[in-house]
RNA sequence: GCCGGGAUGGCAGAGUGGUUAUGCGGCGGCCUGCAGAGCCGUUUCACGGGGGUUCGAAUCCCUCUCCCGGCUCCA
């Protein structure tokens, strides 16, 4: 086994101090990590899938790290509106039909991309109780109050309102282009925000001591990340979206409700822009994951969205999706050449020198993973790991395969950082099922080129192309790799 | 208006004081039965404008211009 390299440390920006910190958690090696999730009401876009997708990476790579993780990502099921209402009418479904349709495809979709399943995937509607409690203990400490249409937090009770978004209370009521109505609600100050809802009863709602009704968006959270994780925890990741008014929100209710320290560590995504703006179901202006990857393939639309830092914004551009798939069959078959020099029991004595080259550039991977997760820097070192394995192959030939296992054995952990489960699903893929046939056709050509008869030569090869295998000739003989499942 | 992030070669995209990022594309060559893939070379100061600090700046400081996001349900 290959240890991961522990000295260096990882560093990540937090939106909190608005700088790049050594991650240092609460708790000796265990994590906490939230990860605000979805709300299911309509399919993942690609902005969506890019920010789960860099969480991800974040928890696959604390666990490579030797880090205890405790992984928690909610599902908002609870969400309704006009535009929700509307939606029902014409889908012609139920509310509790439209969540569940959506909750599946949520799950489809991570799954589609290789996304890791949280511990566990709270659903907001299954945790009502804990919210009431928790705003029942807001209103004990006098930080919440009840008014006639619901149960709402008053913002000048906690000192530290704004300090992650930098945006302070008499700022947003004055700035904000007096866009909230003050007198639309009745709140003490206009930015105090809802805990709980009163309802009508034609609309989905729930009882509490206040009435029947629905939680305010923000308390959902709040009282999920703290059952799964405690009162304080390490990490509460979402998208810049989210910063204000829902993280400085969870904030104040959390800090408010406990009097200590909610999370260490805020990580925020930036957006994915489409058309230089952003992706968002308001605007209509989106692109849905499952078309992309239907387009795209899940691998290249993987690595393309890895691409691009985290905190810089994503401008969608599907020719670059179309050449990251280069990349992705560069390592397709830098892997496969070596899997097929285990299965061809390869003693050649060869590729010795090839282990510590891979062990550097693992390094640079390490290193820039630990720079605030940079995804680009890290994958160049994966091209650079694929192209000295194909270079080294033309010049010496087959590897040895004691010295394949090794270095496969070095790639592993790290690829499946970047491509998740896609990497032994679509990459490393059981090649000993294909590897009789596959040889033997390839015999057959090799005899049917020495004869000059080429053009039954290239009918096989046009065979194994159909059944997704493509063939590279070399010097000392012909190798193969899987380039589609079919 | 307030808060935040940017501007790098034809395109995408790293890099925060001195050395080739990388990938794609273009051009020339090599390899190959062919194709693909691969390899080598090349694409003249790549670092938004101006000023400053420094022996030396894409990288630090000042200033200007432009772009984007958040401030409303939102990843």
């Amino acid at each position: 086994m290959v240890t991961p390299v522990h000295s260096s440390k990882l560093r990540i920006y937090n939106t909190l101090s608005k700088d790049i910190e050594e991650f240092q958690p609460i708790n000796k090696d265990k994590v906490g990590i939230y990860a605000c999730g979805l709300t299911v009401n309509d399919y993942m876009h690609i902005g969506h899938a890019r920010t789960y997708l860099i969480w991800d990476v974040l928890v696959r790579y604390l666990r490579f790290k030797g880090y205890k993780v405790t992984y928690v990502s909610n599902v908002t099921d609870i969400s309704i509106d006009d535009k929700i209402l509307k939606r029902l009418k014409e889908e012609n479904i139920s509310f509790q039909q439209l969540i569940e349709k959506y909750t599946m495809a949520y799950f489809e979709d991570r799954e589609s991309i290789g996304l890791l399943r949280a511990d566990v995937h709270p659903l907001a509607t299954q945790h009502i109780q804990e919210m009431i409690e928790l705003i029942k203990k807001l209103i004990e400490k006098d930080y919440g109050y009840v008014t006639e249409d619901g149960v709402y937090f008053n913002i000048s009770k906690f000192k530290e309102y704004g300090k992650l978004s930098g945006i302070r209370s008499q700022e947003l009521i004055a700035g904000a282009g007096g866009r909230i109505k003050a007198d639309e609600y009745d709140k003490e100050n206009v930015g105090d925000f809802a805990l709980w809802k009163k309802t009508n009863t034609d609309e989905p709602y729930w009882y509490s001591p206040w009435g029947i009704g629905r939680p305010g968006w923000h308390i959902e959270c709040s009282a999920m990340s703290m059952k799964y994780l405690g009162e304080s925890f390490d990490i509460h990741t979402g998208g810049e979206d989210n910063i204000f008014p829902h993280h400085e929100n969870e904030i104040a209710q959390s800090e408010a409700a406990t009097g200590k320290r909610f999370v260490k560590y805020w990580l925020h995504t930036r957006h994915v822009l489409l058309g230089g703006e952003k992706m968002s179901k308001s605007y209509k202006k989106l692109i849905y994951l499952r078309d992309a990857v239907k387009k795209f393939g899940s691998l290249n639309l993987r690595l393309y969205l890895l691409q691009t830092h985290y905190r810089k914004q994503l401008l969608y551009d599907e020719k670059g999706i179309e050449e990251a798939s280069l990349t992705v069959n560069r390592i397709k078959k830098a892997i496969q050449f070596l899997q097929l020099f285990i299965l061809k029991n390869i003693s050649s004595n060869v590729g010795e020198n090839l282990i510590d080259t891979i062990e550097n550039k693992r390094i640079e991977f390490i290193e820039a993973m630990d720079d605030d997760l940079n995804t680009p820097l890290a994958i160049k070192s994966l091209q650079d790991i694929a192209k000295e394995i194909l270079q080294y192959i033309e010049s010496y030939g087959p590897i040895d395969s004691k010295f394949s296992l090794k270095i496969l054995e070095i790639l592993d952990p790290i690829i499946t950082i970047i491509f998740g489960n896609l990497y032994s699903r679509e990459i490393r893929i059981d090649m000993s099922k294909y590897f009789w046939i596959v040889e033997k056709m390839l015999e057959e050509r090799n005899l049917l080129r020495k004869e000059g008869n080429f053009e039954k030569a290239d009918i096989i090869r046009n065979k194994l192309k159909e059944m997704g295998i493509e063939i590279e000739d070399f010097k000392f003989g012909s190798l193969w790799y899987i380039s589609k499942i079919t």
